[in-house]
DNA sequence: ATCTTCTTTAGAATTGTTCTAAACTGTTGA
DNA sequence: TCAACAGTTTAGAACAATTCTAAAGAAGAT
């Protein structure tokens, strides 16, 4: 496994999570691999572990946990909000925001430059704002 | 208990449960009361738990959980999605956003007429836009 | 090699929420 | 008024997602 790695390379990755101060190791290479190798994707941790272990590599949910969080912290990951059940990663740390299909559960980009919100009041004093999310329910119509 | 409803009144709640065709239990009133009593709220199941119980009345927990979806699919409660570990419930059904205060857990409404939402694309086929949600995060400066 | 520090892991623990089945209450109609 | 039914409540078990624990296992520096 892990060949055909179109745009990332094992190398690229292995600097990613030196430039985190994380090491590199197998588990994080093989998650990272998961994760970026192909393009963005929107996943929770249940899903990434069983794709792993599908994969036949042993990498323990705990792991995964860990490696996820390490992962937004480092933001090169985010975490994606929409419903209560379950905590969706999202590959994509660029300014964009979600269509949320209520029906299946499956989140889809909304590219940043195409959506713009205007009319924010000024956040509370001694706040700032971190980040904007739009989230666009939608369902079988 | 109960007394200085300032603008609603026991038999309003009770007609707004049998316009939903819930009967106005005990249970539902006392805590119709402490949600929509004076003015709107943010508030999670526990906690609401946590104020029928120090005000002395004694409702279960899975009551309140039954009672806040039962209001929630009557259209007289909102489920807020802003973080993974909580669900709040919005007494405020209109159209409208929130500020989340990430430090504390807090949300504050913004007025549905100050934000405008531009450049969403169509929703995908077969699909419609139930709802547009704005979080603005916010952390202490 | 050796040591130190960082990682991983199995499994237990926690948290928030839902389910279950039995007891209870509101409503309706005789 | 009261029986009878349908709707409600509840304690506690069950669940799902996530976090914690502490012990064993790798990485990196010397």
């Amino acid at each position: 496994m892990v060949e055909k790695a179109a745009y990332v390379t094992a190398d690229d990755l292995c600097q990613r999570l030196r430039a985190a101060s994380l090491r590199p190791t197998r588990q994080r290479l093989v998650l990272a691999e998961l994760l970026f190798a192909r393009g963005h994707r929107h996943i929770t941790a249940e899903a990434l572990h069983g794709e792993a272990t599908r994969a036949g590599i042993g990498v323990s949910l705990a792991t995964v946990y860990n490696t996820l969080h390490q992962f937004t912290a480092a933001g090169i990951l985010r975490q994606v909000a929409v419903d209560a059940t379950r905590t969706y990663f999202d590959t994509n740390v660029d300014a964009h925001q979600h269509f949320y299909v209520e029906d299946t559960g499956m989140l889809i980009d909304i590219p940043g430059d195409s959506i713009a919100v205007s009319g924010l009041p000024h956040p509370p004093r001694g706040t700032r704002i971190d980040r904007v999310d739009v989230v666009v329910r939608i369902s079988k119509a």
